[in-house]
DNA sequence: CCATAAACTTAAGCCAACTTAACCATTTAG
DNA sequence: CTAAATGGTTAAGTTGGCTTAAGTTTATGG
């Protein structure tokens, strides 16, 4: 299938067959949430970021997505409009406007994390407890060697 | 934190924070591989749904993204004049096209999945032999799960 | 053999999202 | 106290991707 990288390491192997099952159904899954949520990935992806992050500037919001500060600006706006986002001035710098999430829109993103949730806990009614145990641990171990950097 | 669901059973608490933490790593690097790749997430989910699916007709496409035949039609006419994808028809109803991706979009496939797959592996760079051979089993049971239902 | 259906394409029009450029407000530096 | 830099917004213009509607080719059924 792949004679170019020779992947004989089984750990090698096991990444790289979830990680295209898992890009497959991501891909899938965020396409389809994008659709009914009626907004484009840039903006699920800014409101994740600053659910994630807590409240930030217009600029920052522009560099993460590697689009300008109008784009950004524009796009912040919109999410303004819905109420996902809301805008407050920063009482140390009056230039920057710091950019955070409204109650409306944490409750998006939940809904967004609950259905991936729900899809993994449906892939695991078909394991056996143990099964489900030796999952719990490594997840726990994936999650937690996912939050230490940013990048 | 989520006060209204009471997710006291472990195996939840460990899914949702996974998925939260999977969810917003995959968004922003799935943002940031269309824009450098200069393709739309629908066009990266419909190349996937091909490279997994092999052949299959533009309706097919269509009803799998949520868009019309006439979207989807238009969308692969772009992917083909890149050469990402090709058209053949199908001998057995010569009204349906046969799309299936090229060695070129193949390639890009690839090298998405291998971004992703770089990023798991320096995840676990930081893991013990034991707690990587935790992480494979776990993973091999999760990508058997998710191959079964296409849903 | 003709009418209808199915699969796809083409055309026209709409809107979101991006770009650059100009602009306003604020901060910092000389 | 001005001059330059920083952070955002606004404006004008372009493009991509979607819709509906109409058109083309092939298949199917009376």
């Amino acid at each position: 299938m792949t004679p170019d990288t020779l992947p004989t390491n089984p750990f090698t192997t096991v990444l790289r067959d979830w990680a295209g099952t898992f890009m497959r159904r991501s891909m899938h899954d965020l396409v389809q949430f994008s659709r009914d949520s009626g907004l484009s990935m840039t903006q699920l992806s800014t409101l994740m970021h600053l659910y994630h992050q807590g409240a930030c500037g217009v600029s920052d919001i522009g560099s993460h997505l590697g689009v300008s500060n109008a784009a950004a600006s524009q796009m912040i706006d919109r999410l303004v409009g819905q109420g996902y986002l809301e805008r407050a001035e920063d009482p140390g710098d009056r230039r920057v406007r710091q950019i955070s999430v409204t109650g409306k829109g944490r409750r998006l993103i939940e809904s967004a994390i609950a259905a991936r949730h729900r899809w993994m806990e449906e892939l695991t009614d078909s394991l056996s407890p143990d099964q489900q145990q030796l999952i719990i641990e490594a997840l726990t171990l994936l999650t937690q060697a996912a939050n230490q950097p940013i990048t």
